[in-house]
RNA sequence: GGCCCGAUGGCGGAGUGGUGACGCAGAGGACUGCAAAUCCUUGUACGCCGGUUCGAUUCCGGCUCGGGCCUCCA
């Protein structure tokens, strides 16, 4: 992008920090992905839109990215570790069908909506039954060390590691909080490394251990496919702010024990250098949960006749750290937006063709041109500089609308500047914009019936006909735009 | 109870020690038979009280209000 520094918000020293590569010339990215025991809402997906626009923005930067993206289908628990139920064991039960199955179908169901949102496939996504081997590994390793055994499983002993909960803030003595102290348990922060099978019971997902037959603690996965996959240290952890109070500072702990045990530094050793959070999409009614039941997915905005990629802008309009309000006029009003963008971006890309063809440019940092240079500056700068969307998409529209300029020489800046914020403006169009929602009460050939007649009308200067066609249209959420290139729109509810 | 965060125009949301982004909505104009869409132009804000400063929305302190976490959650 540039040669300026790339600057990233570390959750761990709360401040911005230059990034160094720890492998020259690479990235190494790992995000902690969803438990698939239940559909993604649209607020856990403004994570990995997040992780998407740090993945681009390294790309960019001209490293080489490997990214993971973990799916955990074993492990958590709907409480804390005593009497919790594995999330993925309950949801089979309501089900009544295989864990497998629970896993596959909305791993898939995730992985759709990673696609709508124009997330780019990350170098893996690893599965955390695949690793159960590792884990076992893993925690032998720790086991002496920093665990000990109760009646319900192995536990970590957070006083075994250096300033455990400095990611969190948190205070670590007796009393604090309102955990009910586990029976055994010798502090209330200690948790669960591998969870043993309740007597009596039997598991869909159980393995063998030297504790017992039973299932890996949740924190574990993270710590051993990072650890596997990209090795410790590896440059960048992110997830959802929620997870920079526990599942992180756990997953830490056991990074510094493993480093430990492996004769490395305990004291900084936390497995990853940059750990980075962002804030959640919230919704005046309450906390976007899946725990309150209903929820919004995806599926409902597309339903309603938005195009998902508004929804990709709506996470881009708000800086990744700052908590972002959801709303249907704030998703309508990102929508215009969108829709406004890929019309300017068709009229260029339509100019752009027109231009001289094979015309040679250079490549884009190398412009010079008086107003697209600032322009291109001002985009690098916002995204360096912890990755200010926000007002990177000001420069996108500004350099949309520059006029009285050479427009090959445009398009390659909106080109590149779309490239880094992944709204395929240049692969969309206004016709993919169209509000369609589900529940129309007339068909398009209806409409398109209606308009024919409409038009015979206005061309015999029958002008209260042509009216009375268009109110019945607008009555039946149909409205007519003779000036757009689609001719007519749904009105969205 | 403990820890942490926020308070910006109608809504969303950046940013800054001194001429107050941007988007959507609103207003005016162009276009249109009239509209709508589109394009152009445009009004409106920095919770309250002190302090530091030549000057604070921006720094510091207090207050009020709101939120998050300390069970599960992106």
């Amino acid at each position: 992008m540039t040669d300026a520094p790339l600057k990233l918000f570390n959750s761990l020293t709360r401040k911005l920090e230059e990034f160094q590569p720890v492998h020259a010339g690479e990235a190494r990215v790992y995000t902690c992905g969803p438990t698939v025991y239940n559909y993604p809402h649209i607020g856990n997906m403004r994570a990995y839109v997040f992780a998407d626009i740090l993945g681009r923005t390294l790309s960019h930067q001209g490293l080489k990215l490997t990214h993971i993206i973990n799916i955990t289908d074993v492990g958590h628990l709907t409480d804390d570790a005593d009497e919790g139920e594995d999330k993925m064991e309950k949801m089979a039960a309501e089900k009544a069908q295989s864990i497998w199955d629970i896993a596959k179908h909305y791993t898939e169901a995730y992985w759709a909506d990673v696609k709508a949102l124009n997330i780019r496939q990350p170098a893996r996504w690893s599965v955390a039954t695949d690793y159960i081997e590792d884990m076992l590994e893993f925690a032998k390793s720790i086991a002496d060390k920093h665990c000990y055994e109760c009646e319900t499983g192995l536990y970590f002993d957070t006083t075994t590691v250096e300033d455990y909960g400095r990611l969190a803030r948190a205070v670590t003595e007796e009393g604090e909080g309102r955990i009910d102290t586990v029976e055994g348990k010798r502090n209330a922060a200690d948790f669960a490394i591998w969870r043993k099978t309740p007597r009596g019971e039997k598991r869909q997902m159980e393995w063998d251990s030297p504790w017992g037959k039973g299932a890996p603690g949740w924190h574990l996965e993270c710590s051993v496919m990072g650890e596997k996959l990209l090795g410790f240290p590896f440059d960048i952890h992110t997830g959802g702010i929620d997870h920079r109070e526990i599942h992180h500072p756990n997953e830490i702990a056991q990074n510094q024990a493993f480093c430990g045990c492996g004769g490395l530094s305990t004291a900084t050793n936390s497995g990853a250098k940059i750990w980075m959070h962002n804030n959640f999409l919230v919704e005046r009614s309450g906390k976007m949960s899946k725990s309150s039941g209903e929820f919004l997915r995806l599926q409902l905005l597309i339903d309603k006749g938005y195009h998902p990629l508004s929804y990709r802008l709506m996470c881009l309009q708000a800086h990744y750290r700052s908590e972002l309000e959801f709303s249907w006029e704030g998703l309508t009003a990102a929508l215009t937006r969108l829709k406004r963008m890929v019309m300017a971006a068709e009229r260029l890309a339509q100019q752009a063709s027109e231009a001289k063809q094979g015309q040679r440019l250079p490549s884009v940092s190398e412009f010079q041109h008086p107003k697209l240079r600032p322009l291109i500056d001002k985009f690098a700068a916002a995204m360096l500089d912890d990755l200010n969307t926000p007002i990177a998409l000001t420069a996108l529209e500004e350099a949309l609308a520059v006029k009285k300029i050479d427009a090959g020489m445009k398009h390659a800046v909106v080109a590149y500047m779309d490239e880094v914020l992944g709204l395929d403006l240049f692969k969309l169009s206004r016709k993919d914009l169209r509000v369609r929602p589900k529940h129309a009460e007339i068909s398009e050939e209806q409409i398109d019936e209606a308009l024919e007649r409409r038009k015979t009308a206005r061309a015999d200067k029958d002008f209260a006909a042509s009216d009375a066609i268009r109110d019945e249209l607008a009555a039946q959420g149909v409205e007519v735009m003779d000036g757009d290139p689609l001719g007519w729109e749904w009105k969205l509810t």
